[in-house]
DNA sequence: CGTAGTATTGAAACGGATCAATATCTGTGG
DNA sequence: CCACAGATATTGATCCGTTTCAATACTACG
């Protein structure tokens, strides 16, 4: 079950392509900016290009936290674990975004790899001296953290919603969104199992399930597999996820 | 009804004291810091005290933003309206606490005095200029919105749990935390509302109101009136805010 | 091809939402 | 200082949807 985190990795630290690092501005104006040549360079300086097969576990919660992590490729869960023996999803971290902050000098939640993944892996007190030397740099990461506050805001609302088609709805658009940049739009891929959904949701898996069928017998999202689904009718799909 | 943001100030900007300001560690390490007595300084030339009375709306969801805040003295609530006339409460804001971060260049969420405060108000375009030109002071930004990060992840925690009195009981647990190091422990503060909370906690009013009493009935708390309580069992408390 | 993990479906019970009524508090003006 | 009005909080009864428990179907991987 789940190994620990061992980088089956290229430890020769290769130019990361940090270029598609999308950000948001944190106190106004101005557009979406990304890493200049030379903040890509002095990333790449001090990050590890490492590599992990999926269920690999990053880091334990409260665990010491040594590294600060953005992902070059695949998916990224975070998770606790609940007194009940609950689970708990906090996130699901895609491409460029970073995880691994941590509290205290401890990681605060478990991190766990959905995928294969490919991460830029930097040690925590590079990353500091190179923030305290570049402040446009640090910026970049102010801007990210900042994003991440507002996904966690959005995941609150989410899931103080009682109704499980709703929740899901919400979350299959989110996915849409961020997926819509990419391939043929309308096509959502969920590189998760059901379980994880439901964890991230609050729901039971019963519940889970229960409302993708009942999306399905609308006519509104069509599953093709585990892990891919279509967007029928987009309008109700919307209806859905905002009416609440 | 809550009057807009007008500052009933004093425009001189006199020196905060931000001495106050709690830190917590982003990367790891090192306990928590204070901002340098250069570092008041630098804020204190850029910063504008203001007090508004409690109600004020300091500002509404998708205004243009223009000003950060840190707060003083008093209460803020940050909320959203949802399309279905339901307010959800994203986070209460606390003496110390930075609120205003905005998203392309709008605020994303309406923010409001809950009791009478004192704010120190930072113009964006200038609070921006002195980010850039220290990485330390910036760091003391990461830091708090990190926190942030924290606070809004706890709270999707407690929103995802079926059973209002373990809602309830997190809650205050939390605030008892906040307030231990100031007067007598024991006695929570409930500056808010029982709607306020409610909407925070994802409740019905009257949830929220059946929650409290059984907890009253149970012997764990003692709602001496509607803004103070007193945790008479805190082994239960703990137990209840836990175990979900 | 078989097995373990994953997903679906059904029936029953619990808990919160809702609607409606009442009680209590707070602040204001007499 | 008291009385009143509007806001705030409590309580009761019913309904609805999710949880839970239990059983079955499906799928992916060796």
């Amino acid at each position: 079950m789940a190994q620990t985190a061992d980088p089956r990795g290229l430890p020769s630290p290769d130019l990361p392509s940090l270029k598609g690092v999308r950000l948001m501005d944190v106190e106004g104006n101005g557009p979406i900016r990304l890493l200049s040549a030379r903040q890509q360079q002095q990333v790449a300086a001090i990050a590890q290009r490492v590599q992990f097969p999926r269920r690999t576990v990053m880091y334990h919660e409260h665990a010491r936290a040594e590294f600060i992590y953005i992902i070059s490729r695949g998916i990224i869960k975070t998770y606790r674990n609940l007194p009940s023996g609950r689970r708990r999803v906090l996130a699901f971290w895609f491409p460029e975004d970073i995880f691994g902050l941590a509290q205290a000098g401890r990681y605060v939640n478990t991190t766990q790899a959905v995928t294969d993944v490919t991460l830029f892996r930097l040690a925590i007190p590079t990353l500091k001296e190179a923030l305290a030397q570049d402040a446009s740099l640090q910026l970049q990461f102010l801007c990210k953290v900042t994003h991440e506050l507002r996904q966690a805001q959005r995941h609150s609302i989410v899931v103080s919603r009682k109704d499980a088609v709703g929740r899901v709805a919400m979350f299959l658009r989110a996915l849409d969104d961020q997926e819509v940049q990419r391939e043929r739009p309308g096509v959502i891929d969920l590189p998760m199992n059901r379980a994880d959904v439901a964890d991230y949701l609050g729901l039971s898996a019963e519940a889970m399930s229960r409302a993708c069928r009942k999306l399905e017998r609308n006519g509104i999202i069509s599953f093709t597999n585990r892990h891919s689904a279509r967007v029928v009718d987009a309008r109700e799909l919307n209806r859905l996820a905002s009416g609440a």
